[in-house]
DNA sequence: TGTACATCAGTGAACGCGCGTTCACTGATGTAC
DNA sequence: TGTACATCAGTGAACGCGCGTTCACTGATGTAC
């Protein structure tokens, strides 16, 4: 049955928001498009009254999170919360609700140009934002650091979520933060 | 037809060694059993003669392509050499010949715990191997900076992959670079 | 060393399954009068 | 404001396809005599 542009609308976010957050839980390839409009509240047969193919999602939905991420890092005040948490257990294991970068950059390469276009222009927002949020020096040299930081904290989480061991993760984490906060936290 | 145990042999490590360049290649999910029997000389129903599911011949092909990492880090005597190998465009191109780290960290999480297992147990090995090699100092700051190095490492790659520009694919390389070979070469 | 036969690696057809996508249909929406 | 009707978001059955896995069969291997 139809249903008011108000509605649908909200579909359409809700969509775009479930399945933002799957694909950073599970990948691309493994969850379906009938798991998405389920998680919307809708049926499999929706999908393509708002959306033309599985790839568009995905394009959309990296670049929401993205946006949203880059805005995240321009808001933020405090640097060192912010990679606390970052390096956290908690973000470790909460890969749905996480950084995309950490979560995606893996399966990104492998998908179509649109997908990867749309991650990769929102890596650039995100590098800008960080590197104007470091920017206490010369412009090059923050952008430097800004890709560095990000490298450092993306790899690392990347490879705590495949220790076995939590031992191992957080060797790896606390690695990381004594590195970006300075040995004091070590 | 039955074949000798040496060719069976022979073909058993052909699957291993097709699975494990497809595997970083694609990734688990996009190579399939079909593909990868091809790739060795063989159909696919001979698979299962070898191995018990896909599961297993990734636990398997990780396993491989982990220790033989492990082993090149501990054989080589130049790891400025090894880092500008590592950060070099043709490394973050060749996906498929490169390091199981950054082909495939992003992906294990979301497998089976056979193969969760074996790469976690592989990166550990890793991690001692290059603690080993930069052990100039006392043990645990030895394995600290390995973490770091190979976070890093693996960090930028990542990254680097995604970048559907070159330049801010070498922009990235070029920041990991500085970071681990001081920034005479920056 | 030669022969007969059990073994078993590899083949290719077939299976059930879940996927992305399509489509005829439904019925509430929202517009034209 | 009330009525008639065109629109179109959502439904659910159906599609073709490729996947992992199974299995009856083949015929070279390698062993027992």
């Amino acid at each position: 049955m139809k249903v008011s542009k108000e509605t649908s609308a909200k579909h359409r976010d809700a969509l775009v928001r479930a399945a933002s957050r799957l694909f950073r839980e599970k990948g691309f390839d493994k969850v379906g498009i009938a798991e998405i409009t389920a998680a919307a509240g809708l049926t499999h047969g929706a999908f393509y009254t708002h959306f033309a193919s599985k790839q568009a999602l995905c394009a959309e939905a990296i670049t929401r999170t993205s946006r949203r991420t880059a805005e995240a890092v321009k808001a933020n005040t405090d640097w060192r919360a912010y990679v606390e948490a970052y390096l956290d257990p908690k973000h470790v294991r909460d890969r749905g609700n996480g950084c995309p970068y950490a979560a995606l950059s893996g399966d990104v390469p492998r998908e179509s140009a649109l997908v990867k276009s749309a991650f990769s222009q929102a890596l650039e927002g995100s590098i800008d934002a960080l590197a104007d949020r470091l920017g206490d020096r010369n412009g090059t040299a923050a952008r430097e650091r800004a890709i560095l930081s990000l490298a450092t904290l993306v790899g690392a989480v990347v490879l705590a979520r495949t220790a076995t061991d939590t031992g191992l993760r957080d060797e790896i984490l606390s690695a990381a933060k004594a590195k970006l906060l300075g040995p004091s936290k070590a």
